[in-house]
DNA sequence: TTAGGGTTAG
């Protein structure tokens, strides 16, 4: 390497400084080392601050070793600068360490500690400190007064805030863009809207991008969407440029404020590619269900981080899209990309998805091992939602008893999986267990101990749990708790009580509500409550197939055919599509889908061979085909051999056939099982002595030995 | 020579 001589080394190191190119700077410092040059403070100061700005410990705890060998350690600034760089590489008590051992301090070593504090989410501490200053006489600057008010942002404590801005104005502080900008802030956190607007009225000298956003921002948040949109106008009007920033927040507006719009504003900048506006823009274009759109922009973020990568991956799963997640969570895997707890849960939660086959999850979950998360919160919580999705309750369980910390999810995850299978008795006693300990709960909680009691038939119970979780916990029941009691009634046939509620409601019934009480009309064949039904869902949602297909089910089943055959017009006028009743059923890593009356699989003849058999046996066993669930007009015997086709008659006959005797079978259904289906599965899990679990849209029902978990209330 | 205001999600 050539010899460089001494002062082209420091004429490029001041150069670098001052263009703030950080990286070179920390190299030409080592260089300067290797060249036996030896650096003064200001170096020093300025190889620590280079290493703080990009967060490279290593580094910097090379260049501590050599000012403590250098003597220059004594500097104050010297040692501010240590400790911001302990700070941004947070290592606070480092940082502490260093401010402890100062002889001697100045303004900016104070602030400089309390700022530390501030960033590593101490906030509380550096209250204590604000305070200390104070106490101690020592004047406090502007910056001080920045950082107490950051402080009460974060806390949300609207009354120190207050006082604070009544200091920065005695102080002499009052028109100093970066106090007033805090202060706007810390209004804004603690969500008093109209105090942060009269003071970004006052700062007409000095708002800027940051104010803007900041003010924006909070609008948002409050839901205010239209305000925040008049506000982002006004400021390009007023010539301001929207920065990185102000793009991200903007963009959390979606679909209220269109992202289309927002992109094309965008394109003519520099920010697209930028990881946190591209991302903000992903995840825009996927609140709206444009996943193509979503998928362009990430290709055209520059260095994607990790959580560029993870929104892409919800983006996909949100799309139902568990191939596109998979290999997207490969071709991360590729890059060298480590996931993270939030990844590992985004992809095991696609796993649970219902197209998904079993193995899958269970492969995320060595995953999880493998990178040393599946104890993390997120990913265990996500592992039990996952095992009790694709049937094994079991595993779930285990995952539950093996987490080392609990949160409300995890808890929550446990209830509703145990809920979903027809467990109601371990369902409650996890409940219990919560009650005993005195955890926290909420409306999710009660959503998974009042479905437990739905699928057990404990109407009391759950209207029990109802009346304790208004009064004792004091959580008010939303639409979905609401949905869940409709159901309650209804599965038990309380038809009347569960149309007493909804009219009860604090609120207008939404079209779940409404769908759910015509799904119980159906199953307990109630015309009257089921046409009520019926007739405000389709006002919610016209082109919502079930209101439909439900009621003319209803029709059927009380020999109405005039008035089915008036709703399947409708349904024709309305060009309202039925979805198609499919079932899966997955052997050797392999999913195989049926619909009904399917001849398309390769092995359809033996199939049906085996439909034949059953049924031979299954009127030996004495059963009787409940054509009720037949909803065509037809003669009685070609009834029978509609319901005998059935997709999930037909996916249970090839697992028959293509497993081995006595092993169980798991089936997945998008739409539920019908009354007869039922009875047939509950007797060949007796004639094969095999254990069947169906995944229906609605619950688990584990059919052994004749009989099924849900005992008959589904 | 060092401190100090605003985004993003599971």
């Amino acid at each position: 390497m050539p010899q460089r001589n001494v002062s082209t080394l420091i004429a490029l190191f001041t150069g670098y400084m001052q263009n703030g190119l950080q990286d070179e700077i920390l190299d030409l410092f080592f260089q300067m080392q290797c060249e036996g040059i030896r650096p003064n403070s200001f170096t020093f100061a300025t190889a620590l601050a280079s290493a703080a700005a990009q967060g490279e410990l290593q580094k910097g705890r090379m260049v501590h070793g050599q000012l403590i060998k250098s003597g220059n350690e004594s500097a104050v600034f010297v040692c501010n600068s240590l400790m911001n760089m302990y700070s941004k590489c947070r290592l606070i008590n480092n940082s502490k360490l260093v401010f402890e051992g100062m002889e001697y301090r100045n303004s900016i070593s104070w602030n400089s500690m309390m700022a530390g504090l501030v960033s590593n989410g101490s906030y509380r501490e550096a209250l204590k400190l604000y305070f200390q200053i104070r106490a101690e006489g020592i004047k406090p600057t502007q910056s001080s007064f920045v950082t107490a008010i950051n402080i009460c942002a974060n806390l949300k404590n609207l009354v120190f805030a207050r006082q604070l801005h009544g200091c920065v104005v005695k102080e002499g502080y009052g028109l100093d863009g970066n106090s007033l900008t805090a202060l706007l802030v810390a209004y804004i956190k603690c969500v008093e809207m109209e105090e942060a607007f009269q003071l970004f009225n006052l700062m007409a000298e000095t708002r800027n991008v940051v104010s803007f956003t900041a003010l924006i921002g909070g609008y948002i948040q409050n839901g205010n969407n239209d305000k925040a949109a008049i506000l982002f106008s006004e400021m390009r009007k007023d010539g301001f440029d929207p920065n990185d920033f102000t793009y991200s927040t903007i963009l959390t507006a979606a679909p209220m404020i269109s992202p289309y719009l927002i992109h094309c504003l965008l394109i003519k900048t520099r920010y697209e590619c930028f990881p946190s506006v591209g991302t903000a823009l992903l995840y825009a274009y996927t609140k709206v269900g444009n996943i193509h759109a979503a998928s362009m922009v990430f290709e055209k973020i520059e260095e994607k981080d990790i959580v560029a990568w993870s929104a892409m991956l919800d983006s996909y799963a949100q799309a139902g899209d568990t191939e596109g997640s998979i290999k997207l969570f490969k071709a991360m895997a590729r890059e060298g990309v480590v996931p993270n707890e939030f990844t590992l849960s985004s992809i095991i939660n696609v796993c649970a998805g219902i197209t998904a086959a079993v193995d899958q999850g269970r492969q995320f979950h060595a995953e999880s091992i493998k990178f040393r998360q599946q104890d993390n919160i997120c990913v265990s919580s996500a592992l039990i939602t996952m095992y009790a999705k694709k049937g094994s309750i079991e595993n779930a369980y285990k995952v539950f008893q093996k987490q080392s910390a609990r949160d409300l999810v995890s808890w929550n995850s446990m209830i509703s999986g145990f809920a979903q299978h027809g467990y109601g008795k371990s369902a409650l006693d996890i409940f219990r267990d919560m009650e005993a300990r005195g955890l926290e709960m909420d409306d999710i909680t009660f959503i998974g101990v009042i479905m437990a009691c739905t699928h057990t038939g404990l109407v009391e119970e759950g209207k029990r749990y109802f009346n304790l979780m208004v009064k004792n916990h004091g959580i008010c029941p939303t639409m979905e708790v609401y949905a869940c009691m409709v159901d309650l009634y209804g599965r038990a046939g309380k038809l009347e009580e569960a149309m007493k509620l909804i009219n009860g409601m604090p609120f207008e019934a939404d079209a779940m509500v409404w769908r759910i009480l015509l799904g119980v009309c159906r199953v307990h064949r109630n015309v009257e409550l089921g046409e009520i039904a019926a007739e405000n869902l389709m006002k919610l949602e016209p082109q919502d197939s079930a209101a439909y297909v439900l009621l003319s089910n209803i029709y059927a089943a009380a020999g109405e055919w005039e008035k089915k055959g008036r709703i399947r017009k409708l349904m024709d006028d309305r060009k309202v599509k039925k979805e198609a009743g499919l079932s899966w059923i997955q052997v050797k890593n392999k999913v195989h889908a049926f619909i009904a009356s399917d001849t398309t699989h390769s092995l359809s003849d033996q199939i049906y061979r085996k439909l034949e058999e059953i049924k031979l046996k299954l009127k030996e066993k004495g059963y009787v085909p409940d054509t009720n669930f037949v909803l065509h007009d037809l003669e009685h015997e070609h009834k029978e051999a509609l319901l005998a086709q059935h997709s999930e008659r037909l996916a249970i006959a090839f697992g028959l056939i293509s497993t081995p005797d006595g092993s169980p079978l798991q089936i997945v259904k998008n739409l539920r099982v019908c009354g007869d289906c039922h009875t047939v599965i509950k007797l060949v899990s007796e004639i094969e002595g095999r254990n069947i679990v169906v995944r229906d849209s609605n619950r688990f029902h584990h059919f052994k030995g004749g009989s099924c978990s849900c005992g008959d209330f589904w």
